[in-house]
DNA sequence: CTGCTTGCAAATAGTTTGCACGTTC
DNA sequence: GAACGTGCAAACTATTTGCAAGCAG
């Protein structure tokens, strides 16, 4: 997804196309697939518009891009929030030695959680809320 | 595990036993194998003390029992801490919409997770980070 | 020129920390 | 009475909100 197709399909939504969204649409393109916290997408923003923009701005037009559906954000437990454009659906493991968050096909984790948490009469939101741990090179520097 | 065992537990590591400290082991005895937050805790440390205890007091309270081994803190996810007795090692369901954490047998879910984590060498935390989702009930409500 | 957007500042929730005073051993 | 623990207030992180001023259409 293109910046401009971000903002063309803002546009279609009836959006007024700001500088700050622009610049969020940009960042957002700019790394296509990668999973970037608010204060991630404001640096990128900032630096692609050589101008400031406030956090609430971020907020605000990352609400807007997700109720279009053009993205999603996923809870990575510790606190942070990730988005990421929502192309195909996946799930996250997410390390929370070094913060990095692993896309895993999200069936194969549906499958995997389904029996458990089904014996509870529980639906696990796998897509939204990530699952915590450690990754590989995380666990071999703790050695 | 009764209030006087968790008493005599933190004696037994050099800790000196204060009225607040009884209190919080005792609000733990009062609900066993329930999860509580730091607010539950100091709630009913305050009722049986009969006196005001301090937040801060309570976290750290809540951080020597956990240093000691007495009780583990889980994540569920929405910004939410909760402790428990450390007696029988189990996952958590944490139902996103009433908040409810049911507990599952730890193998189960670990059982069910190697296979896809494992893949990406990665290990879930499986004990520490609840598992989000709905629970039944809040899922037939939402019909 | 209308009203959606922005920036700023202040509020929020949950938890942590610095510090001086009170307690426990 | 020395060291540890407590209460208080302030700091913190990530996010949200009210409001007046600023732009897009």
């Amino acid at each position: 997804m293109t910046a401009d197709e971000l903002v063309e399909a803002l546009r279609a939504e009836g959006c007024r196309i700001t500088i700050a969204r622009r610049a969020v649409c940009a960042a957002l393109a700019e790394r296509p697939g990668a999973h970037l916290t608010a204060a991630d997408l404001r640096s990128g923003a900032e630096r692609l518009a050589k101008r400031s923009i406030d956090v609430s701005t971020v907020y605000r037009t990352i609400e807007v891009l997700e109720r279009v559906g053009l993205i999603d954000h996923v809870h990575t437990g510790q606190g942070v929030t990730v988005v990421h454009t929502s192309e195909r659906p996946h799930h996250h493991l997410s390390c929370r030695v070094c913060g990095a968050v692993i896309d895993v096909d999200a069936d194969a984790v549906r499958g995997a959680l389904e029996p458990v948490a089904s014996a509870h009469g529980f639906a696990a939101d796998s897509l939204h809320f990530a699952l915590v741990g450690t990754c590989a090179a995380c666990r071999e520097a703790a050695v």
